[in-house]
DNA sequence: AACGATCCCTGTTGGC
DNA sequence: TGCCAACAGGGATCGT
């Protein structure tokens, strides 16, 4: 499913398509994809005529500056993916979302699962949106190992559920998350105030050490999952997971079975072995 | 304030 | 073969 690297390769996609064009006809076909505007009328007409400005991201969440100084937002959920191409293509099931741009390419967004939607604010909307509550983000901005150390230094929740949590740090999901720990050779029941110092500092490294991982391949496509690169393509970085998915098949450091449990509603995937409770 | 549970949603999967 | 329950999870919301 989408998480930063993802949603990164998407940003360039769109950018490049968008950037210098203007929203000629703009129409959303299903009420959940607008629900953070009144709905599917007041997007598509807020929308219309603008010129996109650039595409930009942080975290999870994709956001377009607009000509006139509104905002689009973006956000992939589970299963959301955009396209770019002609119009005349046959359209796939599941697209909540499209325009036609003044060049006459068509964007459209396809989520199955509607946990994604698009939207635009103005600044007051955009202060009040889930974008604004972010913590950094966890690929563009340097995070300080002291600084981290010390906002962990409250917090009793297991560092798996503390990673998920965007206001930590923005950009992360359970794929991520699993395989940084992983890097790291930090449990995911550890508590977040139990971490020293050092460990932080192994964890800030191996996030960024993922993430980059997977920009360079093109993103994680999961086989029954949605995530596409722009040209259809499946993302090259499921090779690389070394945990994700990997319940009871050996370890590739030691050997010892992987185990799977679950945290906060969500499955982590870690090396009893490598990965020891007690530092 | 922090934490954990619950909900939303549908394609896929596994059991019978 | 067909049916159906279980499962996957990002973020919002709510109760404790």
């Amino acid at each position: 499913m989408p998480e930063l690297p993802e949603v990164e390769i998407t940003r360039r996609h769109l950018d490049d398509a968008m950037a210098g064009h203007s929203l000629d006809v703009v129409r959303t076909t299903h009420a959940r994809t607008a629900r953070y505007n009144r709905g599917p009328g007041e997007l598509d007409e807020r929308l219309q005529g603008r010129a996109v400005v650039g595409i930009g991201r942080k975290g999870k969440f994709l956001a377009g500056v607009l000509d006139d100084g509104q905002t689009l937002v973006a956000h992939l959920g589970m299963s959301g993916r955009f396209t770019v191409g002609d119009p005349l293509e046959p359209e796939p099931a599941h697209t909540h979302f499209r325009t036609l741009l003044d060049n006459g390419r068509e964007v459209r967004f396809v989520d199955p699962r509607t946990f994604g939607f698009v939207a635009v604010f103005d600044d007051e909307e955009l202060e009040g949106s889930g974008l604004s509550r972010l913590g950094p983000d966890a690929w563009l901005e340097a995070l300080s190992p002291t600084a981290l150390h010390s906002a962990l230094s409250t917090r009793k929740a297991p560092i798996k559920a503390l990673l998920l949590d965007q206001v930590v740090v923005a950009g992360l999901g359970n794929i991520y998350a699993d395989e940084a720990l992983h890097i790291a050779g930090i449990h995911p029941m550890r508590r977040g105030a139990d971490l020293t110092v050092e460990e932080i500092e192994r964890l800030l490294t191996a996030i960024r050490s993922v993430l980059d991982t997977a920009i360079d391949n093109g993103g994680t496509s999961l086989d029954d999952l949605a995530y596409l690169l722009p040209d259809g393509r499946a993302g090259e970085n499921l090779d690389r997971l070394v945990v994700y998915g990997r319940a009871e098949l050996p370890c590739l450091e030691c050997g010892a079975p992987i185990e799977r449990v679950v945290i906060r509603a969500r499955s982590s995937h870690f090396c009893p072995h490598c990965q020891a409770l007690r530092p």
